[in-house]
RNA sequence: GCCGGUGUGAUGGAAUGGUAGACGUGAAGCACUCAAAAUGCUUUGCCCAUUGGGCGUGCCGGUUCGAGUCCGGCCACCGGCACCA
């Protein structure tokens, strides 16, 4: 009988579709094991072949907990709120939540039709109501606890999209997800004190098992840096406060900077002789995107503001203040003390405007050059700071300056707040009301959710507000505080709103009340296993660690961590290794290797393709070895064999141990790759003596997660007992997977110069007499002293001749 | 510039400091066949050669009996951050 995997695949999607026996039970006596990967946006185009990667490899995972009789919870949801959607819906006339159903659909089938494990009576939609109210909810108690507010700041917009972007969402100064241009404008938008978190989730990142490449892309992203708060006393009769890591250089400070949106220009605009000058120069910096002034090559340029000076605080000189737009706004302060003797973009400055520089730490020649790499130097021309090296002056000064009142230590972050605003229909309403008498009132609990109106039109208006602005009957609300008129916030939350917390409604999908119960959060969470995309290590990874710590400060979870482990997948590439684009027309779809191939097929080659966490370039010649892989097994096992189910034959006991110990120990370190290869190396074994019954069983529970299709069929076939997705993963013995005899490499002066074949576990001596009683060996080694012999047990004897 | 990662046959990729190139693709050959496909088996890093030997993991050094692996210094590519004081 020919291996009919279209058949073969149907009936046994049908079984697992009416059995349901991946559905996970809440509770039992198994110990759990909450296996995540990252929901998909279900766009209209249907599974991409890079979304089998992940779910193929974390349905292995789940596969093996089971058979390893863990209770496995694996589920499966739709992230389905956002732009592409909503611009689907504005081409085409249609409902967003019509394109959502359409589109889920599709990759609920898809998911299927591939043979996933997921549970799907669990599956959540992150724009049904039932769930969005959570999200609202969140977002309610953020607010209650000071986390939500709305501020007027400068956003990022992106001019294609109409709509607000978070810091990460702009990626070399475009739109992430268009890749249009993005600008600056000022908007009244509601924010998330990501901020407040920032220590919390730098430091707890210890405790979460991720590759260094996350690590340090998190740490760069949350950008922590120590140093000291100082205040310049000003002739404006001030102060200005300014934030430097080098609080040691304080007597090298010989003037100022600030940004040229800094209020104090304001302050002192009666004061300034050249205010014409200022206010020119602070148009043509607001002008510029944000992507030209942080133009590295750029030369400096700035403005002296007249009239008003500073003075230093440990030299007591009198020192000018500038405006710059090398100096950020958002960051510290806003201001600088420039130290131009140790610090590069000062001297450049100081260099322009023919300013002083002055050397605090020896070893350099400031006049060449800042001296900044000076970590190990000494303070000189500094007070009483002279002498010391800059560990200690950091400390000294830092104590002076909270002495005398002039400053403190502080700690600052690149992280920003959370811009949680966006002007577009399709996310979830804020449940905000505006009262003239009240201000911003939130919607009561009970009230939740706020449903998203049925609007004419899902664009957004051309002064950048939700198409929610025009629903006026939905706009006005009494306030519910007061009950006087107010109106609704008619923004909605960004699309990483729902997929916060979506790992925790899968714990209990149904509850109408909470979150989840408590109950079932303190029997799953933590996840133990989230796999997703490097891409979302400062977006949803970061922004879901913020939700979930919230979430345990207001004791609403059980653990300060959502993830006990995180792993990520590289990018499958088109077969010209490019990345897979339509415009390309290199992508690659996976109904289509489906058909050809089937879905085991798939699955293998997905994971066959390369180190997991790396890039792959897709091959079509290579899917083929894969298949015929599983023809081979086919081959093998359907004939009927002989022997005992749960016995080894005696030719194959030593490479099933081997296999066993070999896959299970790939699939925890995700060498799915290496993991299959050993597969392959086994049933090619298999060919050369033929397998007996058992050892065909051994071969298809091993091989289940993998390709559970097939071996499910093959297994029913050679009438094993149950199923190979129920039946144990088999164990194997250390001492089984050893050989009797052992091939020991001979080398002479560390040069390979022939093997010679001894029993296991052979002692030194033994080793040594068997190498030199080899003809080739010998004849090297003749008349000649052997100074050293070193032995590897098991392995290799190198012979050190004089 | 800072942080992180990677560099191995024609090719995707394997190798806890211990026989480099597992497994797969591709290629070549043999068997089966009228023939082809499919399948099965064999060979396949480079160079010289008769046994055999030399050279090989981006480059240059070092440590070691022994280095793809560890250390120092480079080069190239990829990713993140980037005028963050």
């Amino acid at each position: 009988m020919r291996y009919d995997f279209t058949a073969i695949e149907k009936k046994w999607q049908g079984i697992w579709e009416e059995t349901k026996p991946f559905a996970a039970k809440d509770g039992g006596s198994k110990p759990k094991y909450y296996v995540l990967i990252e929901f998909p946006y279900p766009s209209g185009d249907g599974l991409h072949v890079g979304h089998p990667r992940p779910y193929t490899a974390m349905d292995i995972v789940a596969r093996r907990r089971r058979k390893q009789g863990y209770n496995v919870l694996f589920p499966m949801g739709f992230d389905a709120f956002g732009l592409p959607t909503e611009n689907y819906a504005i081409k085409n006339k249609i409902h967003p939540a019509a394109v959502t159903k359409k589109n889920v659909a599709r990759f609920t089938e898809q998911c299927k039709m591939l043979g996933y494990s997921f549970d799907w009576d669990r599956a959540v939609d992150t724009t049904d109501p039932e769930y969005y109210k959570w999200t609202q909810w969140i977002f309610l108690k953020m607010f209650e606890k000071g986390l939500a507010y709305k501020a007027s700041v400068p956003v990022n917009w992106c001019t294609s999209c109409k709509c607000v972007l978070a810091n990460e969402e702009v990626v070399g100064g475009v739109c992430e997800r268009c890749g249009s241009e993005v600008t600056r404008r000022e908007k009244s938008q509601w924010m998330l004190k990501i901020t407040d978190y920032a220590e919390r989730l730098l430091n707890d990142l210890a405790s979460v098992e991720f590759m260094e490449r996350g690590r340090a892309q998190t740490r760069n992203w949350i950008g922590r840096s120590v140093g000291a708060e100082v205040d310049f006393a000003t002739t404006a009769g001030d102060t200005l406060r300014v934030f430097t890591t080098r609080p040691d250089t304080l007597f090298g400070a010989t003037y100022m900077v600030i940004a040229p949106e800094h209020a104090a220009v304001e302050k002192w605009a009666g004061k300034l002789k050249n205010l014409d000058e200022v206010r020119e120069y602070q148009k043509a910096a607001a002008r510029k995107s944000d992507f030209e002034r942080t133009e590295m090559s750029k030369e400096k340029t700035g403005v002296r503001l007249l009239g008003v000076s500073a003075m230093n605080p440990v030299t007591g000189w009198e020192i000018p203040i500038f405006i710059s737009d090398y100096v950020l706004a958002t960051y510290g302060s806003g201001a600088i003390m420039a130290v131009p003797g140790h610090d590069a973009r000062d001297w450049e400055f100081a260099k322009k405007f023919a300013l002083p520089i002055a050397e605090v730490v020896a070893g350099g020649d400031v006049e060449k050059e800042a001296f900044t790499d000076c970590d190990n130097g000494v303070m000189v021309n500094s007070g009483f700071l002279n002498g010391l090296g800059v560990a200690d002056a950091k400390t000294k000064i830092t104590e002076w300056l909270t002495d005398k009142g002039l400053g403190e230590g502080k700690v600052n972050f690149k992280l920003r707040d959370w811009v949680f605003s966006r002007q577009r229909y399709w996310g979830e309403p804020i449940p905000m009301v505006h009262c003239e008498r009240c201000g911003w009132v939130p919607v009561p609990e009970g009230e939740l959710p706020v449903l998203l109106p049925d609007v004419e039109n899902y664009e957004t208006t051309d002064e950048g507000e939700s198409p929610l602005a025009a629903m006026t009957e939905w706009i006005n609300t009494p306030c519910p505080r007061c009950g006087g008129e107010a109106k609704r916030e008619t923004d909605t939350m960004p699309n990483w709103a729902g997929s916060n917390w979506y790992y925790l409604r899968y714990v209990d999908p149904g509850n109408e009340n909470e979150i989840a119960s408590r109950e079932k959060l303190d029997y799953w969470t933590p996840v133990d296993w989230y796999n997703g995309g490097m891409e979302h290590t400062t977006l949803h990874f970061l922004y879901s660690r913020f939700c979930h710590k919230f979430l345990y400060d207001i004791g609403a979870v059980p653990t300060p961590e959502p993830y006990k482990k995180r792993t990520s997948h590289g990018m499958i590439l088109g077969e010209d290794g490019q990345k897979m684009s339509k415009s390309r027309g290199n992508v690659i779809n996976p109904n289509d290797i489906v058909r050809e191939y089937g879905a085991d097929t798939l699955r293998l080659y997905i994971m066959f393709i390369g180190d997991f966490e790396k890039d792959a370039p897709w091959s079509s010649k290579a899917v083929s070895g894969c298949k015929r892989f599983l023809d081979r097994v086919w081959a093998l096992a359907e004939k009927p064999r002989l022997g005992k189910e749960n016995e080894y034959s005696e030719a194959h006991e030593k490479a099933i141990h081997r296999a066993v110990k070999k896959v299970g120990g790939d699939i925890e370190a995700m060498k799915f790759n290496t993991a299959i290869a050993a597969l392959m190396s086994l049933v090619n074994n298999f060919y050369e003596t033929p397998p007996s019954r058992g050892d065909i069983k051994a071969l298809l529970s091993l091989l289940s997660p993998f390709a559970p299709h097939i071996s499910e069929e093959l297994w029913e076939l050679q009438g094993f007992f149950g199923t190979s997705a129920a039946a144990a993963w088999p164990s194997y013995d250390e001492a089984k997977t050893l050989d009797d005899e052992r091939e020991i490499a001979v080398q002479i002066g560390g040069k390979l110069r022939g093997t010679v074949t001894v029993p296991s576990g052979s002692p030194d001596e033994a080793i040594i007499a068997a190498a030199l009683a080899d003809e080739k060996i010998a004849r090297l080694a003749e008349g000649r002293e052997i100074a050293r012999t070193i032995v590897v047990k098991d392995k290799l004897v190198n012979l050190i001749l004089k």
